[in-house]
Formats: structure tokens, C-alpha cells, sequence
DNA sequence: CCAAAATAGTTGACCGCACAACCTTTTCGC
DNA sequence: GCGAAAAGGTTGTGCGGTCAACTATTTTGG
């Protein structure tokens, strides 16, 4: 089936997806054999880490995921005694997140795993060429905003 | 909050999929835009724009997306009639697809967009730095296979 | 030729994520 | 101060995706 009018294989986007998609399923697997948790609560979790994360804004901010997202992966990370949660005392609306002993040692655990990924993963890129990828994903994240296009203008900008 | 432990930025992964995240939204709105339909469902009528894909399978094998899936979103491409579903003749468990006329006629508008994007995404990107891209996608890709670490070895592989 | 295995497709359950509506508390402007 | 607006969280809804169970056909092997 390689005979495609449309062939995905050069596909700039398609690739980075199934890319996306590969290396999501890997570190999801990672983070269920090691810690037994999702990659989302990992994710959360490592970012609580750092001590200066500690409202669910902090948590936004860092990550960029959805608040009600936030929201509910922090309830089952309470569930699993990994952090907790107590209402601020300055500011009634706010929740003060810290992680457990348990979660610590979960991250303790879990960050040099991790680590060891994105070690193993550029291992056979040069520094150089880590650094043009970066470069390159920068320069595509620039232009993902809207798009107008119109059947017969050919200027794209 | 760039005081982070955790920089997130410095992650491969991490950026990669806000990359993803961000190509993904812009060609929903792309298509919702210019030609109402959803990402899936634009994506599955460009595969079924070669002829040479006739059942589910030769879609299953074009993109990879999931069966179930697939079964899905051609009920939804139906309901719209942008497609024709009909039992084969020599296989009575096989389905024949065929986009229908108004289906052809999406293809043939939402195609020069769709082109005119990737066009765009790769207007700052120099012929080299392309061919570099894809090539460091791939070698990311080769090592998105189940990992294995223990917390005392040091060595990936 | 018939039972067992393989294949094509459908459906249900579940997860992760985005969006929006909503509630409560705090802040702001007059 | 007080009412309006803003901010922090929570919850509902819907979409896209994976996985697994199931039905219905076809293929295969003894």
C-alpha cells in the first residue's frame, strides 16, 4: 500500500503525530510499570516537585494543561495519598498542594527513570543536532496560529 | 515561573507535543473552517481519495488509525454523504467505499488548503533543514519501543 | 466437506483532553 | 462599604483515541 496519492510518510504533520503518539505510549507504559500511575499524574507530580508549585494556577502555568484537567488529576492524586490538598489560608478560593511523603519518594524514584529516557532518546543525536531540532520545532510552533486561506489566494501569511 | 526545577521547555517530549497539540488545533479549525467536517474525518477522505483504497482495511493500513475508529467516523462521513458504503460483492464481511460526488468535491476544495498549509508550515524551513527534520523524526522514531530501566542501571538500550 | 481458525467490521467501555457553565471568594472602582 | 468584575476551582459534555469483546463471513486443513 505504498501506491498513496496522498502519501503520509511526507507529511510533516502526520509524522510529528505518530511521532507524538509513540513516544506518549512509551512514557505512559513507563510510567505505569515503574510508579503505577498515569502519565498525567506523572506529569502533574513532577512538576509539583518544585517547591515554588503550589496552587493549581502554578500548575497551569507550568504545564499549560486544561484547569479542570488539573483539577481532577490532582483528586486522584489525593486518592492515592501521593500529595495533598488543604485550603489556602490567605485566599479562600485557592487550594495549597504539596506532595506526600509518598509522592516524594515516587518522584525520587521516578525522576531518574525518566531522566534516563530523554538521555536514551537523543543518544544518537548530536548536541548539534538536538539543537537544530529545537531550533526547528520553534520555528513550526511559530506559525501554528490560525490560517486563512481562500481557494484562489496563494499567499499564505 | 521560569524558576522551574522541571523546565519543561528543555523537554524533548514535552515540546514535541505542544508542537502537536498546536499543528492539531489549526488543522481542526482548518477544516471545520473551510469545509465542516472534524480532523478525522478530513483525514480519512483524503486517504479514500485514491482510488486504490476500496474497504476499511485499505484505510487501517494508509493511516493506522484504529478499526473501531475507522467503523465510526465512515458512519459519520455517510450521514454527511460524503461517502458510499456498500457490501462487496465477492466478500459479503468487506464494506466498498467510494467517495460520493459531494464527497469529491470536498476533497477537491479542502486539498489545495490543506497543501497550501503544509506549504506554509515549511515556508521557513530551508530545503536542508527539512530533509534534517524528517530525518531526526525518524531516528527519534526508532526508539519509541517498550523501555526497560532499573533504578541502579545506568545503561539504556 | 466440515470444524476450527482467520478476517472484516461493529460496538461498548474507558482514558485524556479541551471547552464551557457554574459556584465561591476576592479584588476593584465608585 | 458595596456592587460588579475577576480569579480559583469544580463539574458536565463532547471528541478523539485505544482496547477488548462480539458477530458474521471466509479460508484452511484434516
Amino acid at each position: 500500500m505504498d501506491s498513496l496519492l496522498y502519501d503520509l510518510n511526507q507529511h510533516l504533520t502526520y509524522r510529528i503525530a505518530r511521532l507524538q503518539a509513540k513516544l506518549n505510549a512509551q512514557a505512559t507504559d513507563l510510567v505505569r510499570r515503574y510508579g503505577d500511575i498515569s502519565l498525567s499524574q506523572w506529569r502533574i507530580l513532577a512538576v509539583l516537585s518544585d517547591p515554588n508549585v503550589e496552587t493549581q494556577q502554578d500548575v497551569l502555568q507550568a504545564m499549560g494543561l486544561d484547569k479542570g484537567q488539573i483539577s481532577r488529576v490532582l483528586k486522584q492524586l489525593q486518592e492515592k495519598d501521593l500529595i495533598s490538598l488543604a485550603l489556602s489560608e490567605t485566599d479562600l478560593r485557592r487550594r495549597h498542594i504539596a506532595l506526600s511523603h509518598k509522592g516524594q519518594e515516587l518522584v525520587d524514584r521516578l525522576f531518574p527513570i525518566m531522566k534516563q529516557r530523554q538521555i536514551y532518546l537523543q543518544s544518537e543525536l548530536s548536541r548539534d543536532e538536538i539543537s537544530i531540532l529545537f531550533q526547528l520545532l520553534s520555528k513550526l510552533e511559530q506559525k501554528t496560529g490560525p490560517l486563512n486561506f481562500t481557494d484562489t489566494d496563494q499567499k499564505a501569511e
